[in-house]
DNA sequence: ATTGTTAATGATATTCATTTTCAATTTCAT
DNA sequence: ATGAAATTGAAAATGAATATCATTAACAAT
């Protein structure tokens, strides 16, 4: 699939914030686009160090971060303490089922969740701005 | 309320494990059963300390620690990173909604979404076997 | 095309919660 | 009382993430 959109939001992003174009920033986001994964600093360190060796730790978290701010990634923290950051611009809001034992992630979606969680809120005076949502187990593969 | 059986459960813990006893210990944990609150290891440290000025920030993990496998406390993980402690022998399973802005912390039980989490797993084929659950909102009082 | 301003970079140092190390002390079965 | 081994406190180490800072690069104005 293509990922000239992703560019141009970033494009955008970074004229809208007086911020400059690098080709650094681009290959990462290139890297970072084509891999279908839920990648950790380092997973995307290490790809990215294979096309341009000279790129350092410092500017993938920046530009992860920048990347986050644009709207083209979401950092997720899950129980390992490792940040990861998963694929954001048109994927709509959902949660993980993990497992713990491969580190496999499945995206999972449950609108009646979702209602059940405005429910408590709402019942505890409160105003619901965000959740986290992480099942934890072992896999159809990692389970026998 | 009394605490004698929190006790009996760490000593029981500790004599099962072949380790031994130390008034240190006994300390953190009366202090810790003491205190109804979702605990960060400073909070914890600072309160010790004023009994015992010579108690070192190591004990303190070392016993939450113990007392995490021995059943007697929860680590809790939230979104700030830092991690917090709470009571967990004869409470029985709960999440937690938070407050962004005063950090107060409710506990909320909800069997309806045990039950769809139980669903989605299945139905992606994981044997579930544990989860996480936090809503981030505002309360009641933070929210005007 | 040449500037000047300022963002971006890479290397390194720093942060901060937590863990580990290690010598000294304490516990407790014998 | 003794000795093996757990516990302690202080300090060093860890590890992910951020900040610093001199250098490099982008780009708007000339």
């Amino acid at each position: 699939m293509s990922t000239e959109e992703e560019f141009k939001i970033l494009d955008e992003f970074i004229r809208t914030k007086n911020l400059r174009r690098s080709d650094q920033r681009q290959q990462i986001l290139d890297v970072f686009l084509k891999t279908e994964m839920h990648l950790t600093a380092e997973d995307l360190y290490n790809i990215v160090k294979k096309k341009n060796p000279s790129i350092g730790y410092a500017t993938i978290y920046r530009s992860l971060k920048l990347f986050s701010e644009a709207g083209l990634c979401r950092e997720l923290h899950v129980a390992d303490g490792i940040t990861r950051y998963e694929h954001h611009y048109n994927h709509k809001h959902h949660d993980h089922l993990i497992c713990t034992k491969c580190g496999k992630f499945v995206e999972i979606e449950s609108p009646e969740i979702e209602l059940l969680q405005e429910k408590i809120a709402k019942k505890n005076g409160f105003l619901l701005t965000k959740h986290r949502l992480e099942l934890y187990g072992l896999c159809r593969s990692c389970k026998n």
